[in-house]
DNA sequence: TCGTCGTCCGTAATCGTTTACAGTTTCCTC
DNA sequence: GAGGAAACTGTAAACGATTACGGACGACGA
């Protein structure tokens, strides 16, 4: 295929021709060394005429760098991400490097594929959200360890030994389900992702541990898997209802697992919060608005960018010595009003059908940075 | 400051040395050239054992191409342009391309920085979502004018000589602005982007249009500017209820309008659609699930990004010729619940309270693509 | 037998930067 | 006035790929 026609770009040369000196000297004007003003002056004239900017890849070839953060995200579509897209994109500027996005729609092939085109155009460093974990991806794992550019892992973790920014998933589902036992539910469900994506697995971990707090027998016919879509959630959760003893309360693991569950619950024509109380993952705007406004467990999506992206920065810059450093933050409870309280013999209650949500934060200790 | 100490890459030369060839040669493997079939062997071997993989900095440094598509946009967390990204992205995939993504938070001089960090790295070309408009922007587009690269507009285009993919907003917001003239309503608000915005300046000619069709005046106090922020609109939804002869109706022209005004109509204790109707805009999984089910004219996100990602291929290889081309789309009414019937005397009641939202495709054309 | 074509391979120039090295000038200090 | 530091500049060698050019070899047809 023919490539269409572009203007000649101008080079190092041709400003250095049109200023009247070296390429050594327009290359320092850009790095900050010594010029003398009168040659600054010719060439500040010069690169205005001709519209000059540096060939990038000529100065990653020579410097070995690319000022390029590679992130690798499941899905831009499911709201979490952007979020923390936004927060990675937002600290990487902040330092000067730019943001190559790839989106695998959780396909494990076209993710190992990502990682060989980010290397190719010699990414200074990966945010993968995304660590595979179980036999199957042993390979792929393999290559991601001997890797020639800093990873930060978000959300999920391999194993100790690498950077992670993550958070609190167990003590989040924790505080959600503890609200909700203390609403009166004894009869909890949990609807999940499958057993081998680890933070489900510490949601659910927080759900155990808080029913057995309270001295509430877990019964594994409460614990559901799911894939992330509404539709499977929602047949699951059809499911749920349909059974000889439904629980009062409903725990979804992510937002897709939400959403589903409540258009199972819409097409029961139960009412929620007053039929069946769900706890939902994850929040968006529309939650204080839409009814049932959604009592949640919230991960401070923004920021896991943010210091992910910071703590790659570093990595790549050699300020950081030392082993694998993981942040981990914490998830807030929301509380609105999709949690309702339950009677014994009666019906559940709204908490409160009074305008604004309340935000309660347990006592949590604040973001912890642990060096291993 | 100091880089970290990462293993030093292979190089061609390597592969070279180790398969007893010249890097010629090794280079032709790649690009499937005359290579022996024993010669091939040892490039395989070599490769696999030294873990190569080409420098695409020096690649695009001779090929003076980088296989890279910019992309701009306002903001990743407005849940209409993930889907677009995706759409592009997975068009750029099968076209061999990487998407390097920039978000600007709607800021003008972040956004001409980006278009300089794209052209640095060479970017074969540009995905442009806002096209800057008005006397304010007038060096910026002169910049884009003269760009190396070629553009594709997305969603909004500065001027007939530009490729762009559009949809046909008039049509779109005319349609539901009928549907509500149907349901009885007279007294119709729009509550829209400022005077600037061209995509909000279609819906607000649609809107027009629409009332115009049917005989109804058109009242300037039923023309409302919000900057897209849910708080803002939320203000100036709360002054059209409080005014004199409040509306039955409100159009709201994007996702986060359409939450502010939702928010105001909450905070007020009205009920939609029983004391008020909203039409919004843009189309999300969690507005078939909770309620009000909003009535929305629905944008082809996710096909926007890959028409305009195919589009933009096709220039980059100098496939097309002729002047600029623009493909229009078609938005879709999708007809859920938070419109009501308004009776002249009473209370408007409910269109439908039944379970699944149908989906009302008016009389367009198919997807139209002009040429200039 | 010769010429030609197709296959296969290596040498070396090239892409547009950065920077080590070497050199010049200026200015300050003793 | 000698010596040295600081400011400024240019030459040329990298960085790691691609590819024009030329050479070698075998097959094949005339």
């Amino acid at each position: 295929m023919a490539r269409s026609q572009t203007p000649q770009m101008a080079t190092i040369r041709d400003v250095a021709r049109l200023a009247k000196c070296s390429t050594a000297t327009v290359s320092r004007f850009f790095n900050q060394k010594y010029v003398s003003p009168e040659a600054e002056q010719r060439i500040r004239t010069a690169i205005d005429a001709l519209a000059y900017s540096p060939n990038v890849a000529a100065r990653n070839l020579k410097l070995k760098r690319s000022m390029i953060l590679g992130m690798i995200i499941p899905d831009v579509t499911e709201p979490f991400f952007p979020a923390v897209v936004k927060g990675v994109e937002d600290a990487a500027r902040a330092h000067q490097f730019s943001l190559m996005l790839f989106n695998t729609q959780e396909d494990e092939e076209r993710e190992a594929a990502c990682v060989d085109i980010l290397l190719a155009h010699q990414c200074d460093g990966l945010l993968l959200i995304k660590a595979p974990r179980g036999p199957r991806h042993e390979r792929y794992r393999a290559k991601l360890a001997m890797l020639p550019a800093p990873v930060v892992y978000l959300d999920r973790a391999p194993d100790l030994a690498a950077d992670a920014v993550l958070v609190d998933n167990v003590t989040g589902a924790r505080a959600g389900v503890e609200h909700l036992i203390r609403l009166g539910h004894r009869d909890i469900a949990i609807i999940m992702m499958g057993r081998d994506v680890p933070t489900h697995l510490d949601r659910l971990d927080g759900y155990r541990r808080a029913l057995a707090e309270y001295g509430i027998e877990a019964r594994p016919d409460f614990v559901h898997e799911t894939e992330p879509t509404m539709a499977d959630s929602y047949s699951v959760t059809l499911q749920l209802l349909a059974s000889a003893n439904p629980p009062t309360a409903i725990f979804a693991t992510n937002a897709r697992i939400t959403l589903g569950v409540m258009a199972a619950i819409n097409s029961r024509s139960l009412r929620c919060p007053e039929d069946i109380s769900v706890l939902g993952h994850d929040g968006f705007d529309w939650q204080t608005v839409f009814r049932p406004r959604l009592t949640i467990v919230e991960q401070p999506a923004s920021l896991m960018g943010t210091r992910a992206a910071e703590l790659l920065v570093q990595r790549i810059s050699g300020d950081l010595n030392g082993g694998a450093r993981r942040v981990v933050l914490n998830p807030e409870l929301v509380v609105r009003e999709s949690c309702g309280v339950y009677r014994e013999h009666g019906a559940m209650t709204r908490l409160s059908s009074t305008g604004a949500p309340s935000s309660v934060r347990p006592g949590y200790s604040p973001a912890v940075t642990k060096e291993l």
